[in-house]
DNA sequence: AGTACGTCCTGATCGC
DNA sequence: TGCGATCAGGACGTAC
């Protein structure tokens, strides 16, 4: 379920945990599907030897520039979470978790762990991270995020919105529970066509999809640095219920439950009208 | 091109 | 109580 704000915070983990500056001595791949490009045998040797300059963020996927030798075309890791990924820095004596998919040595004798117990998580190694990132839309939390560039990538199209809001090539970094976070405080039924929705109600989700993030971020970041040395478990940081019949927090009218594009999709019935309303 | 659905995965939960 | 069926969904491939 990793999206933005919890790929975010494993970032800030990362750093915190006082990856950049540490060298990779060995690497174990314990899944090799997960490896996407290049070959596994190509990623191992790639990847040992090689310095972390940084931890960046872009959508939900995490770049490590690695400093090889000074070698020119310096490689980037790049790790996608997935559904269930998890990272862990661990001293290499401590016992390993289950659902250990993946293991990273590093020069100090800690290690990077890789737990993914649906193995939906993903790893590159590549000379340039455009290659991967191509087709991402803009960053949510950056100024390129505007309303005039959402309405643009929602003209002509007549799906739900929410199952755009899915898309990564729309906007990156969203995933189904931000996307109906996002619906729910711009006041935006799940299935209303995204062609149909108002210059107002486009200018007001991007608001709602930016104040979504930005809530989730600032709580993980604090009970980060409250779980300190761990990250942080098993937050609920939105404001909708994901429980059908729980009542919503604004109205009290009972939550309800439906699919869009085969994913479970909760929405407030009164504060989400499918006509489209104001909201107050 | 846009839209929808199946697929990969396995732990947790549901229903009989 | 036990066990098989179902659910969960990020990203991609395939089909219409």
């Amino acid at each position: 379920m990793p999206e933005l704000p919890e790929v975010e915070n494993t970032r800030r983990y990362l750093l915190q945990a006082g990856l950049p500056g540490r060298t990779f001595t060995d690497v174990q791949i314990g899944w090799v599907r997960s490896v996407k490009r290049p070959s596994v045998e190509e990623f191992v040797l790639g990847v040992m030897g090689g310095q972390v300059q940084d931890v960046q963020r872009r959508g939900k996927y995490i770049l490590v520039p690695l400093s090889k030798d000074g070698q020119p075309d310096d490689p980037t890791l790049i790790l996608h979470l997935g559904m269930t990924g998890g990272l862990r820095i661990h001293p290499r004596s401590r016992p390993l978790p289950p659902m250990l998919r993946h293991s990273f040595a590093l020069d100090d004798g800690s290690e990077l762990r890789f737990l993914d117990p649906r193995k939906f998580g993903h790893l590159w190694l590549v000379a340039d991270p455009r290659n991967v990132l191509s087709l991402l839309g803009p960053e949510p939390l950056d100024d390129e995020f505007t309303a005039e560039k959402l309405a643009q990538a929602l003209a002509g199209r007549n799906a739900p919105i929410k199952a755009l809001l899915l898309e990564q090539s729309i906007v990156a970094g969203l995933g189904n529970l931000y996307a109906d976070e996002s619906l729910y405080l711009a006041g935006i039924h799940p299935m209303r066509p995204a062609a149909g929705l108002s210059v107002g109600e486009i200018s007001r989700l991007r608001d709602s999809i930016i104040n979504a993030l930005t809530t989730a971020v600032a709580q993980y970041d604090q009970s980060r640095i409250e779980a300190w040395p761990e990250p942080p478990f098993a937050l609920s940081p939105w404001t909708i219920p994901r429980r059908s019949g729980e009542p919503c927090p604004r109205c009290g009218t009972p939550v309800e439950l439906i699919r869009v594009r085969g994913r479970s999709t909760y929405f407030c019935p009164q504060c989400q009208l499918p006509g489209g309303r104001l909201v107050p």
